[in-house]
DNA sequence: GCATATTGTTACCGACCGGTAACATCTCTA
DNA sequence: TAGAGATGTTACCGGTCGGTAACAATATGC
């Protein structure tokens, strides 16, 4: 593994399980085992190295979209309801500290932080794709359902984290359920 | 305004707008006007600090609850809708930037920081409370009804600050009454 | 007016922050 | 095997971090 994919693997752990503040880039270069220097050679600053590690964060969540779409092919409704239950188990299960997006979109308030582009853009290119599922999927209000759903998880995955997350998982997906069978004409 | 006083409520502006890692002591008592001694007489640590911080927030977070119960008295329908419509407004309003709860507790992973205690107890706190709503307000399944709304809320709290608020307000409050709606017997 | 308690001032501590210069070592390819 | 490009090493930069010691100024209550 080259350094370049060192760096960057650890500093996703750090990042996500320490906070993006409390790493620093010493942290990150000795638990990935090369320096200082090389990092810099490779990224620009941290805030880059963040920005990076944030793509690489929305492309793995974009993957599991293919995923579903290739498991129940011409499905829209069974889409809808996979991505929720998948989201729902994601969000409940231990190692769960919420979105890394949304974490560092609180961690770094500044609004022109390389970071925040990336948030908005994985953020409203979700929710977007949760509305054309619902309205493929022929629901009444399929953004009115969309929010519902994308909220819902998003409140979840911020929750487990203070409050704690036991059934959180089966909790969701009756809700999930239940707004979708709502929103069925 | 003795010093301890205008200590915490800088703090808490400089916090809440800017994050608690981001802030440092200095810039504290600097725009207080005071100095680091004086605040290190009234607080051991800046751990000691952020959890009185919080632990105010979350006592005026508290204070509208009695404020709906006079306002509806032996209306437990009515308060719980106007709860979650003054959560709503609350969320949507342009300086809001999530719930200083949550956000320390995201800022602030480590379980043992005396904030997190704090976080912890008001958040279990604010949810048995919508709960008990539910139950007087005769909903079939409060804990469900209580989980949907709250979650909703601590999505749009958290979603507000990565995507936009355009329209939240109104569209919370629509989600929320259908929720309602939907769990009267 | 005097003693007391609270605040302010200055200077400091070691540790860490993000970031860099100069130079040595490695690895891989031609 | 030679040379080039990537990586590693060491030492350093100014600035800030949370936190403290010693002492001077102020406010307060009797």
């Amino acid at each position: 593994m080259p350094p370049r994919e060192r760096i960057l693997a650890t500093a996703a752990e750090l990042f996500y399980r320490q906070g993006i503040r409390a790493i620093g880039v010493d942290a990150i270069v000795e638990q990935a085992g090369t320096n200082k220097m090389t990092l810099y050679r490779h990224f620009a600053s941290k805030d880059e190295l963040v920005a990076e590690y944030l793509q690489r964060e929305a492309a793995s969540a974009d993957r599991i979209w293919s995923d579903i779409a290739a498991r129940h092919p011409n499905d829209p409704l069974a889409q809808l309801r996979a991505w929720f239950r998948e989201m729902s188990d994601h969000a409940s299960s231990a190692d769960h500290r919420g979105c890394a997006l949304a974490n560092a979109a609180i961690e770094l308030p500044e609004e022109d932080h390389p970071a925040r582009a990336v948030v908005r853009e994985h953020k409203n290119g979700t929710r977007d794709r949760v509305v054309k599922l619902a309205r493929a999927a022929g629901m009444t209000e399929p953004k009115m359902l969309a929010d519902e759903l994308f909220l819902l998880l998003e409140g979840a995955r911020v929750t487990a984290q203070s409050v704690g997350r036991e059934g959180l998982g089966a909790r969701l997906v009756r809700m999930g359920e239940a707004m979708i069978a709502a929103h069925r004409g």
